[in-house]
DNA sequence: GTAGATAGATTACGATCATAATCTAAACGT
DNA sequence: ACGTTTAGATTATGATCGTAATCTATCTAC
């Protein structure tokens, strides 16, 4: 049966939003489209008529979860992320955490148009953390720069490590906390303030 | 055709090492029984004579990825394996690159015994790097591992996600730039000497 | 040398995959 | 109000999936 227009496109979007959180907690290639469309409420034949393809949705899936992640970026400070990011919680909640914890792994494997939307939503991270940076020289700038892709992996890194392990092993706990407290120890050597990402 | 005991134990254990660079190329679930006994040499009716199901395979490639890392580390010092672990050459070698860096995305959303090969070969690698700690205090052998906990998160997350972004583009090659000279100054703060991991 | 065991080939299973054509009923342009 | 458009359901396609039974030719044990 036919919708409103408007309809159509909440329909459309609610079918990104579950394949946002479906890819992130089955991987790419553990998704079908009709898995996709049925968590979404639908058959899976309306499909094709949103979509181009299945890599489509994975790149504009990938978009909205770093849309969020943007959101949740400009209104915390950083000790506030380090803690929220690398805690138990969001390690065990995969379909709703970070997208580049989720499928950085995945997104490797994946056609030229998904690593794009990987690489912008990075940059748009990026942006985000640097959104009072204007005052800076352009040497602190590129410091700054450095220092936020460099947390931004490091994080990424423990989230991964720390989800690979067993459920409730002592090591994926360990990970975290370690990686935490040294992450900590890095930003502050001595004990000044920095905003990095 | 029937074959000689040797001779199917080098069979199986070619199998063992193809599984191995497929699933790193290509992860878990983007590599069938088929393609993988095709490029071992066989046909795939035999698979099951070796092992009891795939996820059995996956758990059994991981452990020789893992050894094999265990071996290299046994003779690289902290600074050539920095550089040669954040090269683009390892970046773009996935199928016989770090096992840790391709699959630990993919092995987040396996059964429990793919985890606990992954939980097993990070603890090897750690016992590899804390080779020469039986001198230290116990507190000093904590805080050495902690240290290579967080090392070895930092540079998986690194080299993850320099490969989720296009291939050459600019922001792939600066991840694995900022994060060598990132690591090279947190290790050394003042040029002093570690053999962290 | 003969009987039993088995590695690997062949073939088949039922399920699932991405994609697509067809249908139909409601929303739209006029 | 009516004909056109189209979102989404239904159904179909051909490929591929993991797993397994069967076959056969050789190795191994006696």
């Amino acid at each position: 049966m036919k919708v409103t227009k408007t309809q159509a496109l909440e329909n459309r979007a609610r079918i990104v939003e579950t394949a946002s959180t479906l890819f992130r907690e089955r991987g790419y290639d553990g998704v079908s489209v009709a898995d996709l469309m049925a968590a979404a409420g639908f058959t899976h034949g309306g499909f094709y008529k949103h979509f181009g393809s299945k890599a489509d949705l994975m790149a504009e899936a990938a978009g909205v979860g770093f849309s969020r992640a943007v959101a949740y970026l400009a209104g915390v400070d950083a000790a506030q992320y380090l803690a929220e990011y690398l805690s138990r919680s969001h390690r065990d909640s995969l379909g709703t955490g970070c997208t580049l914890a989720a499928l950085s792994g995945d997104a490797a494997r994946q056609p030229e148009s998904i690593k794009r939307a990987f690489a912008s939503g990075i940059e748009s991270e990026l942006a985000t953390l640097a959104r009072e940076d204007s005052a800076l020289s352009e040497s602190a700038k590129r410091e700054a720069r450095a220092k936020r892709i460099d947390t931004l992996a490091h994080v990424v890194g423990a989230l991964v490590l720390s989800r690979a392990c067993p459920d409730d092993s002592p090591l994926a706990d360990e990970i975290l906390e370690v990686c935490r407290a040294q992450i900590l120890i890095q930003d502050n050597p001595k004990g000044e303030r920095t905003n990095g990402g």
